[in-house]
DNA sequence: CAAATAGTGTCTTTCAGACAGTATCAT
DNA sequence: ATGATACTGTCTGAAAGACACTATTTG
């Protein structure tokens, strides 16, 4: 079989909340095609060393943030002749949540809105493949557990609900959304608080690993469709 | 950038009912590795003319059924050093569902069971790729209109029904299953009937293209999870 | 005490399940 | 008329929304 005589690399659109913001991990390119723009962090998949495209993510994410992230998803692969000037090029996408890291171990970095990554040109089709992981992240989030993957190991209800409405532009109803998360039985209370200057909240962490899927949407969100 | 020296192939995971089963398009490998053994279908990926994967997907598609069918998804990409014993090899796996064409263009095909399709030994990982892409098409089915694919473009709600149940395995209540569908409101009634002997019944059609997204998924089936 | 946020009680709404009932065709 | 399948009426139940209410902390 003929092999792919064309770059193929692994994109990684890393999401966290730095400052109440949904930011999406970015450097700026200094070498052409496209030098100067912001760019998603260069992947590379070495095949001497990684086992598989997951691990080549991974082994990605953690040279750039040096951890290990408890959420990777792969959610597309792009492959055309029009992304990159130079001809034909695949990308495989993977999307990753992150509890915002104190500071970035290299100045390249720089955690940027969404708001901003979507308004203004980047390099490739970078756009489009941030805009599509942010809309699989707001997809997921009508029936899933996944924000919690943006927080701390623990964490109160309301910091839950909080980052649920950032994530969908939307505010909810405190006691259905307590009904909602507390009913399904993942979380279970730590026993500790956390105080501030009022009544202190229970502090949660999760039972399970993997997201939890519920049977019904969020409701007032209608509108919204998967791209997958 | 460094080049990706190993193969890219492009593979699609076609359904369609035959005689009331769920199957799959599959063809025998006559060289090595793996000669002998059932396989998904070949597919390319050329540089020269495919504009995109997705380009690429559609092309062998049609080279395999001779039509042009309405619903192609990406599901996942696969690449690793063990999935073909020769080496590091990607995969960019897609789905199609068609409604099952009366005769298959070459004697090298067979829609094979599901069932035996994921029972036997297959080249490669396919097996694992069906069985994936098996779970999507059924976890998609709790909450979307994707079956419809599989039928014709007009079909009774009975029709739907019974495909519904094929798929997931279960048995659904009528009044509740015409109530979701209709409700939703992406079928028109065509005003044709079909007829047998009994009471004929309405045949419908789509009003759109995408695939409907319920806010629920359907109940009675709450303890299969996603893989997306 | 007041201010502030945590957390609850409970009514309404929406839609799926259950199941019995009625409708309309071929023979 | 009978048999078969199409289609409907309507009750129940599960979970979301609305919103007022109570609880517990700091200062």
């Amino acid at each position: 079989m003929a092999n792919f005589n064309s770059p193929l690399t692994v994109d990684v659109v890393i999401f966290s909340i730095v400052k109440e913001e949904l930011c999406v991990l970015m450097t700026k390119r200094e070498s052409e095609p496209f030098s100067g723009l912001w760019a998603l962090p260069k992947g590379d998949v070495k095949q001497q060393d990684d086992m598989s495209l997951e691990q080549s993510a991974k082994r990605n994410i953690k040279a750039l943030l040096n951890l290990e992230t408890p959420y990777v998803e792969q959610v597309q692969t792009i492959g055309n002749n029009s992304r990159d000037p130079r001809g034909w090029s695949v990308s495989v996408v993977y999307t990753s949540l992150v509890y915002s890291p104190a500071s970035l171990p290299s100045a390249q970095l720089k955690w940027m809105t969404i708001r901003e990554a979507v308004k203004q040109k980047l390099a490739f089709d970078h756009q489009q493949i941030i805009e599509n992981c942010y809309h699989r992240l707001q997809n997921k989030s009508l029936y899933t557990s996944l924000p919690i993957f943006l927080l701390p190991e623990e964490f109160t209800l309301t910091e839950l609900q909080k980052t649920y409405e950032l994530l969908l532009a939307i505010k909810m109803e405190k006691k259905s959304f307590r009904r909602r998360l507390l009913d399904a039985g993942f979380l279970k209370e730590t026993g500790k608080l956390r105080h501030a200057n009022h009544r202190p909240a229970s502090l949660y962490r999760l039972t399970q690993r993997q997201p939890y899927y519920f049977a019904r949407i969020i409701e007032g969100a209608r509108d919204s469709k998967s791209i997958d």
